[in-house]
DNA sequence: AATATTCCCGTACATTGTACGGTATGAAGT
DNA sequence: ACTTCATACCGTACAATGTACGGGAATATT
């Protein structure tokens, strides 16, 4: 599989399926036996529960009763699919935005995204620089613009500040998804890596060469049983990102 | 071709090969016609000029002017062999630690490890839960730990804000990447993308349901003549960051 | 009944990582 | 000098991928 990119295909055909009216045209011809909605819920299912990589056209197609082929009636090719996929996820999570300061509310997004990856870890894999703008995309871009509408930024800058924290959550979140991917498809868990690891980086951080680097990793390596814990590495992260957005705001007079 | 993730092979091959003497073992057989250097750099090449997707086994053996299998007497399998030009590409651009203030050496971190990324753009491909601990990722541990060190905080916290800056300049540098490598793989430059779904925009984004998004979003995209502007971004966030950090220095009596 | 249109899908092709086994090479042991 | 045998090289094969192509079947309109 190559990588998996939004915007890859066709963009008038990704949002004509995006935003394309669920009527029935009246035709000639046999009866649909799919729908666009069955097929991209199969594929969900199926990413959900045996990652990106295991999306493939037959699988999806096999999981639905019908030839591979089938699916290209109403899809016109995989990166279509996924752009439908991810959309569909954002407007599934459609979550209320929740009263309390703009910074409570910040967060909540922030928390509400790192939840999302934790259901479908497979949209992180997912290039969004050209992102599929359907329905469920643009409803999350304008509760997210909400939070910080009224501070007396500008319009640029509130653009930044979500741009800001979906750029932080998405990497902090693809650590800690990544840790689950890799044990699913390696066979190797966390420990098991660890054990095999750590002799050699003992061996290998000597304290003359790395100083820092050998006492700090020691120090973690204990205190996290591993290499790192993506938890914690959001949270303290978050706390700081959020910090620095207060400061801006706190100048704008906010 | 599967995600590239970093761990996927057997650990311990992967850290023999990294730290693995040069010296030329003394041995019976034919004279080895390659090295495993040799074939990091083709490959490295490889990537570099046409992406992480057009990185196969057979690419780089022809790079070579051998045989596809001939590669696997050097190397134990693709997954390994990413390990190293990860590490490889960290070790040739080890800089000097510029002198300055903590922040001016996080910040000059920071852009390195932007500039980084614009030379070799397949290394935010790939998935480093578990990274290569290779000679190449210990020094940049060790050179990033020097600028956070000696300011009241303790090891723990210093490898969280390593990880932040990280974090964050992965996710800002991976969203510039993605405008290119999309352009390569899918023909379809920034103008044309935008200019096909900017007039369906207009149409979906009406101002009743999203009013704050039609607002932000058309003053974004007027501004930057696309859905976004990564430089920008990448800017904005660090100043953030940075300021997020310094919050916590300062409390810590830096 | 004829026709136009649409759905369904079998086959085929190029591309991937790499397991397997065979052959050639050349240093070490006799 | 001759045998032994570890090592380098690599042709072939297999299963999996996205999807182009074209044929067959179904049904609303004429």
């Amino acid at each position: 599989m190559a990588t998996v990119r939004s915007g890859g295909g066709d963009p008038s055909r990704s949002l004509a399926l995006l935003w394309g009216s669920d009527q029935p045209t009246r035709a000639r011809g046999p009866k649909p036996g799919l729908t666009v909605r069955g097929i991209v819920r199969a594929a969900i299912d199926l990413a959900d529960s045996e990652g990106l990589d295991a999306l493939s056209m037959r699988r999806v197609a096999e999981r639905l009763g019908v030839g591979t082929m089938s699916l290209y009636t109403y899809v016109p090719g995989k990166s279509e699919l996924v752009d439908v996929m991810l959309d569909a996820i954002h407007l599934e999570a459609a979550a209320e935005v929740p009263d309390g300061t703009w910074r409570q509310q910040l967060e909540a997004m922030a928390r509400d995204q790192w939840a999302l990856a934790r259901e479908h870890p497979w949209m992180l894999h997912i290039a969004t620089t050209r992102p599929p703008l359907g329905p469920g995309i643009i409803a999350k871009y304008e509760r997210e613009l909400r939070t910080v509408e009224g501070l007396g930024l500008d319009d640029i800058e509130m653009d930044s500040i979500i741009t800001l924290i979906n750029d932080y959550v998405a990497g902090a979140a693809r650590s800690a998804i990544n840790a689950v991917d890799v044990e699913r498809s390696s066979g190797v868990d966390e420990a098991a890596w660890w054990a095999a690891t750590g002799p050699w980086l003992a061996k290998v951080l000597d304290p003359e060469h790395y100083p820092v680097a050998s006492r700090v990793g020691t120090t973690t390596g204990q205190h996290y049983q591993a290499v790192a814990d993506p938890d914690h590495a959001f949270e303290f992260g978050l706390q700081r990102v959020l910090d620095g957005i207060e400061l801006l705001v706190q100048r704008r007079g906010g």
